[in-house]
DNA sequence: ATGCCTCAGCTCCTGAGA
């Protein structure tokens, strides 16, 4: 089973590419983040010609997350139940067994800003309700654009960005706390190349530079733990000529 | 401190992203 997420920045504009990496990459599930798009302008039947179902939690000009899948996705959630929030952000299903979550973590501009302050408050939020999830769900997997990095080794230059919005304690406390639920990121359980990120600034040649940070995640239970097999970064897509600036990030399963 | 780039929209500038 393969599970992969990507923020792709506008799927209007990206809706070619996705299509293209589907084909070529037949995962099981994929979760969106950034569709910036109404639920009614959501390509559902582009989606179903190459055999995959959608489900739709879209919002004007920003956010919206979708979840695509081969095999049926059944208890289709949106957003965080018991957490009121203007924005679209998560979207979650049960998919082959395994109850996948798709977040678009709130990206929080500058620490001490309101919108820092939401991220901080949306974490909490998102955490209450995954500790009660996983006690129901014990295969699950959360995954997304967290916007936060875990340690320095997911940032280019941890020294001129100490302290800077993704890379502040106060974040990757929030993130150790979701990991402390029973969680384990995918991502490091396996061999990576140093200097490994999942996004890049559209600015000065960042992916030129391998400029970027680690802020796409795949978080699996202690369940799904020994059911890894593999989970990379696939940065062909960044190479692309109308490229997102975030690269997917996939994992493979063994079929629980 | 700002621009650098990209995208959406009450579009020829602005806000937001990260």
């Amino acid at each position: 089973m393969k599970l992969a997420t990507w923020n792709v920045n506008s799927l209007t504009v990206r809706l070619p590419q996705v299509l293209d990496w589907l084909m070529t990459n037949q995962v099981d599930v994929l979760v969106l983040q950034e569709l910036k798009m109404t639920d009614d302008k959501f390509p559902l039947q582009a989606f179903q010609q190459i055999g995959y179902e959608g489900h739709c939690f879209g919002q004007k000009t920003y956010n919206g997350v979708a979840l695509l899948s081969r095999s049926p996705a059944t208890e289709v959630v949106r957003n965080i139940p018991g957490f009121a929030d203007d924005m679209a952000r998560v979207i979650s299903a049960d998919v082959n067994g395994v109850r996948v979550i798709g977040g678009y973590f709130p990206n929080g501009q500058e620490p001490g800003s309101d919108k820092f302050e939401y991220k901080r408050n949306w974490l909490k939020g998102l955490r209450n309700w995954v500790r009660e999830e996983l006690a129901k769900n014990p295969r699950l997997v959360l995954m997304g654009d967290y916007n936060i990095t875990f340690d320095d080794a997911d940032v280019w230059d941890p020294v001129g960005l100490k302290d800077t919005i993704h890379c502040t304690e106060e974040e990757r406390y929030h993130l150790r706390a979701l990991i402390a639920l029973g969680l384990n990121d995918a991502y490091r359980l396996f061999p990576q190349t140093p200097k490994s990120y999942s996004w890049w600034d559209y600015r000065d040649f960042g992916f030129r530079r391998n400029r970027g940070l680690r802020i796409d995640h795949i978080l699996i239970s202690d369940a799904l733990k020994p059911l890894a097999t593999s989970c990379l970064i696939d940065r062909t897509p960044r190479k692309n000529e109308r490229p997102s600036d975030h690269a997917p990030v996939m994992l493979e399963l063994l079929q629980p």
